[in-house]
RNA sequence: GGCCCGUUCGUCUAGGGGUUAGGACAGGAGAUUUUCAUUCUUCAAACAGGGGUUCGAUUCCCCUACGGGCUACCA
């Protein structure tokens, strides 16, 4: 039976690292295994519904390339529609079923009921003992139940979960995990809405969407019991996918999970693209925006949690896919480390080649710095790419792509030395004379200094300041190369005058 | 509170009955680089505690502590 797993967010607001993450060891195995993977969106909460949140999850899948191969936004399947909504009314035939065969029961119980059953018993919780107390199918006579029904009265469909059985299933990370049913309650499976809450939408549709393995984040453990009592009622067991639960994604400081809040209060970003709530317009920036590498991103995220078992830490999405294994899994939360996730992306801005990181940083360039050419661009790469951290960290680097004009009195004082040993004319000829590669270049320039008779550290620092108007930088023959003999010449003599 | 899951350097983790407990990030020191960055070398840094089982436990079992999750007509 061939692999199929989902990713199954549910749209109210913008998907977040964690998400990201559960996503994409779903996606890793199912590709591993040469399986299918779906996006579906539970969307069956209209009171949480946030605009723009399907598309943004979309969007994010698409920029960290864990494209799904079916479902809302990616060519729809075999198994349309995979929006829960518009698959309502497939729902209430099976929590019928389970009402005809005594394994589910309507309740009537109102907020108020329900609020009087809460402060009457203690831990209180919908089960064997507390719903005889209740207004439901099992306490009310059929006769009423049916006058209700017929006065359209609001309700809900409750699974009837046995009085005292173990249940147990066996977690493809955890183990065998097992859980008596008196500590479980009879959640309800189909709300007064007449839209099926997570329980039964999620089992439904994994069955009918022929769901091998269930992989989500922990927070989904303890209602994993309820679920496997789902597909035995339903007579589903057989078909019962594999369940795996993934450590949650912690913050990096105090305790807890990480959450949408975390990321500005902390100063990184928790959402792969920037996000503006259409509420609050309140914006949360985005790993994009703020100059990662999806590939890199993809890299850190897979390795919260999960690590293949050699030292090898940098990996591409094929080599992830080969490596991928439940087994490799980590059972504890993971702390995001900021630190570490800088440096998967300077790691990634260092091995990409300069055409591309040129593209990247082509507009955010022109924007600062005016248009630039391509060639210049992707040559200019090459000498800050190992001083980069995040994409837009070549803001930092504008020297390169706009000539200082009027240079930092500080730093002119440093090599104001120069002044009374060079020889501006002397020094032109030469360079316009000066060979086309790196090392011969140095190596003229040594030349010049001792024929000259001048300092060499002075005369190197009075470059540089030239070139760059700082004190550190690029080597100083990598950037006159780059800037061509004319421009060099220009920034050395404008500096000389400002002396 | 109840239930469930977890616990190896500060962080991410490898390992697994007998190891100098390994790697990476971050941190310290040094080398290279005319500078900065890169790169390289190097140092420091951990098996939560207590009981068992065992010739031997960091590894297996139990308890405690701590952490996390869940406890909605939210997912």
């Amino acid at each position: 039976m061939s692999v199929r797993v989902r990713f199954a967010p549910s749209p109210t607001g913008p998907l977040h690292i964690g998400g990201v993450r559960t996503a994409l060891y779903n996606y890793l195995f199912a590709k591993k295994h040469q399986g299918d993977f779906i996006l579906r969106i539970e969307d069956t909460d209209q009171n949480r519904f946030v605009p723009g949140a399907e598309q943004y999850i979309i969007e994010s899948l698409k920029w960290m390339g864990i494209e799904p191969n079916e479902g809302v936004g990616f060519g729809e399947g075999t198994h349309a529609p995979y929006r829960q909504s518009d698959r309502k009314g497939m729902y209430r035939q099976y929590a019928e079923q389970l009402l005809h065969r005594g394994l589910a029961y309507y309740a009537f119980d109102t907020e108020s009921d329900l609020e009087y059953l809460k402060n009457t018993f203690p831990n209180f919780k919908y089960d064997a003992v507390t719903r005889m107390h209740g207004k439901n199918s099992i306490t009310l006579s059929e006769q009423e139940v049916a006058q209700r029904l017929a006065k359209n009265e609001p309700y809900v469909i409750r699974i009837k979960i046995p009085e005292d059985e173990t249940i147990r299933f066996t977690d493809e990370i955890r183990g065998n995990v097992m859980v008596q049913t008196t500590q479980m309650d009879d959640k309800v499976l189909l709300k007064s809405d007449g839209m099926p809450t997570y329980h039964l939408a999620n089992v439904c549709d994994d069955y009918i969407m022929k769901i091998t393995h269930v992989i989500r984040g922990e927070e989904w453990l303890p209602s994993a019991p309820l679920h496997v009592l789902l597909y035995r009622f339903l007579g589903w067991e057989d078909a019962m996918p594999k369940f795996a639960h993934l450590p949650l994604l912690l913050k990096p400081d105090g305790n807890g999970k990480l959450s949408k809040r975390d990321g500005d209060r902390l100063g990184f970003p928790v959402f792969p693209l920037e996000w503006k709530d259409p509420v609050s317009q309140e914006i949360s920036s985005g790993y994009k925006q703020r100059g990662y590498l999806p590939e890199a991103v993809l890299n850190m995220l897979a390795f919260l949690g999960w690590n293949p078992g050699t030292e090898q830490e940098i990996f591409t999405k094929e080599e992830l896919i080969q490596a991928f294994s439940l087994d490799n899994i980590h059972k504890a939360g993971a702390k995001f480390d900021f630190e570490k996730a800088k440096w998967f992306n300077a790691e990634y801005i260092k091995h990409t080649s300069n055409e591309r990181l040129a593209t990247l940083v082509k507009n955010i360039v022109e924007e600062k710095f005016g248009v630039q050419e391509d060639a210049n661009l992707t040559q200019a790469m090459a000498l800050i790419k190992e001083r980069m951290v995040f994409i837009n960290d070549v803001e930092n680097f504008g020297y390169i792509f706009k000539a200082t004009e009027k240079y930092d009195s500080a730093n002119l004082e440093k090599v104001n030395k120069i002044k009374d040993t060079l020889n501006l004319d002397s020094l032109e000829q030469s360079l316009l004379h000066a060979p086309e590669n790196a090392s011969d270049l140095e190596a003229y320039l040594k030349t010049y200094v001792t024929e000259q008779t001048l300092k060499m550290g002075d005369f190197m620092k009075f470059l540089r300041v030239s070139l760059v108007g700082e004190l550190s930088g690029p080597a100083i023959p990598d950037l006159m190369l780059l800037f061509g003999k004319t421009e060099s010449i220009q920034r050395i003599k404008n500096c000389y005058s400002q002396l």
